[in-house]
DNA sequence: AAGTGGTCTAGACCACTAC
DNA sequence: TAGTGGTCTAGACCACTTA
């Protein structure tokens, strides 16, 4: 077999950036993330086959795999046999329903129809600002969607995000967008959402809400609290979702494959 | 290196359920869980090691090992170098949090005190029947739990299990089980819950909420009912909570490590 | 046919735990 | 010291995709 001690000729591995991890897999996956997060490949585009990086990265196939692997079950990589490894890409048919998480009661699933209610620049309150990792008053983008599922109005999306991470976003960007959000911020900004947190509680429904609900004000709303991270963490977006849930409702963790504590 | 065809001498493998997968290492992982379901181990037990295993399976260690980590990552099994795989096991400081969601609103994580409210039996429903796979007008146990946080009451429990699941189940065993509720369901009848479904909605509080929350009646709540699964997708139980978030939320799916679609 | 990822092997060495 | 899982290697062969 010719196995020699492991860390021997170590070759330090020309990743481009030298992340140190506890092990050589893990500092393999340091690299190919820091390689993503310097936009090295972006959305949907192939990075470089196995072989190649696991020359790149001095180590084995099976080491460069298991990092891969990581990579996968994250949701950061899809690969595709006999074609290769590729950036995640938020696709209608692909992730959109691991993030839109509102059926209706029989558990019927389908896709909104999401149309702009405003779009505002505002400055960032220091609770906004803290949430989004930017300086308060930093400029952000606030626009609101109204999403309708089988013709009916259930749910309003009150979002900001910073305008360092968007600039140029405009208005008519948002309205002439041909695939869903997240998939919207990949192609026009190369930012990736990879990961959400979510909270959950019952308000009830401000002026706005009802009129544009249908429902009486005071109505008890579902709200969804949600800020949506890149690679290592950062935040990117916030989302503060009211949902009518008098015929649909929310689907909520299925507790296998999920993250420890 | 002497590699042979994977196929030739395929040796069979003396699993005790020969379950069949595409796959070797699904084959394999299929064994394992069929020994699991045949309670061949119990929660907290080590399995074999993963040498043994890999000789009564007739898989190389690599192959094996593969299996194992898929286990791992669905929280069914649990590695410890050193020592062994171990059947995962509910406890207070491992698990709890991915099943118990609600914490105060300012993120704070707290264990609840849980008391017994009431306990009954009954005959399931046919929608309870459906539910939990078993034939209508079965007998069902159904009890309900009062669950305080920080000296508050903030959230009701109502659970519903099989009888023939759960044989022998009484209130006094339910009220002097020395830890958590799932931990208890492995000790006692040796059923694993491995996974659950949530869905959420706003619902109102009924009297015996209302006076237990000590809120006025109709003060909407957080409604979730969750579905609790063992191996193969076996539901377990139905449980019904209601939560008061003046102060309290609950915690969604993160999004990342989360299945597909 | 060439190139990609997918599976599987047979082993060496390391890190950790118990006795 | 013996036994366990954790990492890593070097390669063979399979299945799939594109051309």
């Amino acid at each position: 077999m010719n196995t020699l001690k492991n860390g021997a000729a170590h070759a330090a591995g020309a990743a481009s950036t030298p992340v140190i991890g506890g092990t050589r897999y893990k500092e393999v996956k340091n690299g190919i993330l820091a390689a993503l997060s310097a936009k090295e490949w972006k959305g949907g585009e192939a990075i470089p086959s196995e072989k190649r990086l696991s020359e790149r990265f001095g180590v084995s196939i099976g080491t460069l795999r298991k990092a891969i692997d990581e990579l996968v079950a994250d949701n950061i990589l899809v690969r595709h046999q006999g074609l290769g490894t590729f950036v995640a890409q938020h696709q209608r048919d692909r992730y959109f329903f691991r993030f839109f998480r509102v059926v209706r009661q029989d558990g019927e699933k389908s896709y909104p129809t999401v149309s702009l209610v405003s779009f505002t620049k505002a400055k960032a309150t220091r609770e906004v600002a803290a949430i989004l990792g930017i300086e308060p008053n930093t400029r952000v983008f606030s626009f609101v969607n109204r999403l309708a599922l089988h013709g009916e109005t259930v749910m309003i999306d009150s979002i900001t995000v910073a305008e360092e991470r968007f600039a140029g976003l405009t208005e008519a960007a948002l309205r002439e967008r041909p695939s869903t959000l997240y998939n919207f911020y990949q192609d026009a900004f190369h930012i990736n959402v990879v990961g959400t947190e979510e909270r959950l509680r019952v308000a009830t429904a401000n002026e706005i809400e009802s009129d544009l609900l249908e429902v009486a004000p005071g109505t008890p709303l579902l709200e969804v609290r949600r800020i949506a991270y890149s690679y290592h963490q950062e935040p990117v977006e916030l989302r503060i979702s009211h949902v009518n849930t008098a015929r649909y409702e929310y689907v909520g963790p299925s507790a296998s494959h999920e993250e420890p504590l």
